[in-house]
DNA sequence: ACCTGAACACCGTTCAAGT
DNA sequence: ACCTGAACACCGTTCAAGT
């Protein structure tokens, strides 16, 4: 099975290891994202991750936010406010669904926290404060819609275009209510 | 260890298996509920769980329901209907504070599916048709309203006063959005 | 620093056998 | 029908040793 003996190097690198979780992900489910079968994916022991990434915990973190790198943020300057929200959203929307096992961890960790997802929270600040949304009322809304949006995600068992529509429904009811208040 | 030989009978029940579980969730988390602990904890062997319990995933959605019957619904004929939906989410959301643990699985099951849900469902639809809100808007909005709640419970790592307030303003957003469409 | 081999302390579930 | 004993096929992680 093992082509190497203990010393010799098998060229890992933390990118590489990241794409393969992320490959074994949308092949198998967050079920089949296991440190042993993504070291067999990698041909490697299964210890030999802990070199590149500090535990399961950890590798699921850079995973997370590296799926937010697909949302498309619109210019915060250009867009009208509610329509640059609502874009926002959708293909967050739109993005969590092509990786439906990974929503329930973007929720139980409060969402990403790494450069995606901040660079994500700050057009949303700046498009609500172009609404007149602002400090704490700013930060209250953009957790809403982060929940709302994430939450729906999670529901959306087998991705079909009733719930998408019913997100896109909800999403205007919470806009409407965010920026006319 | 085993103060039985086999054949002979523990006692076990199927309720006493579910208050075992709900106990064990709340003192170790989710990651402490497993069949093994489980069974430890009923003095048995954890394979004797299987006679009470389909699998593991049938006995975390009996748990799932069963926690749900702490949501005080409102009677849906007296209450005004957006202060009777407000007080029921609202009522669901501190019961699902009080289960941060199990939050993540409502969301992966799109919500439980037992006796309880199905009751409170009902109160939902009925306070939304009194709202003038039927038909399919009616289920769009009580999919809204869910999702929602389990997901703003969801965030709330640790439950604290502001994130309890942005629950309220955010529901107050989205009821308002809703009834007045 | 990066990897293997081996081990530790776990999982959920099934199968046969006992009463 | 309900339970034990034993086993199967897994987990994540750590430790020592090799280059």
């Amino acid at each position: 099975m093992s082509t190497r003996t203990p010393g010799q190097r098998a060229g890992l690198t933390r990118p590489a290891v990241l794409d393969a979780a992320r490959a074994l992900l949308a092949r198998d489910g967050l079920a089949g994202l296991t440190m042993r079968a993504l070291a067999e994916r990698l041909g490697v022991a299964p210890n030999a991750l802990y070199s590149h990434v500090e535990n399961k915990s950890g590798l699921v973190d850079d995973v997370l936010d590296d799926v937010l790198a697909e949302v498309e943020a619109p210019d915060p300057e250009a867009a009208d406010p509610a329509d640059g929200l609502h874009a926002l959203m959708a293909s967050t929307h739109a993005v969590l669904l092509a990786h439906p096992d990974l929503v329930p961890l973007y929720l139980h960790r409060g969402g990403a926290n790494g450069p995606n997802a901040q660079r994500l929270g700050e057009v949303m600040l700046a498009l609500l404060a172009r609404a007149d949304v602002t400090g704490p009322e700013g930060r209250e809304a953009l957790r809403v819609l982060i929940v709302y949006t994430i939450g729906f995600a999670a529901f959306a068992q087998p991705p079909t275009e009733e719930l998408k529509a019913n997100f896109d429904a909800g999403l205007r009811w919470l806009l409407s209510g965010i920026i006319r208040s």
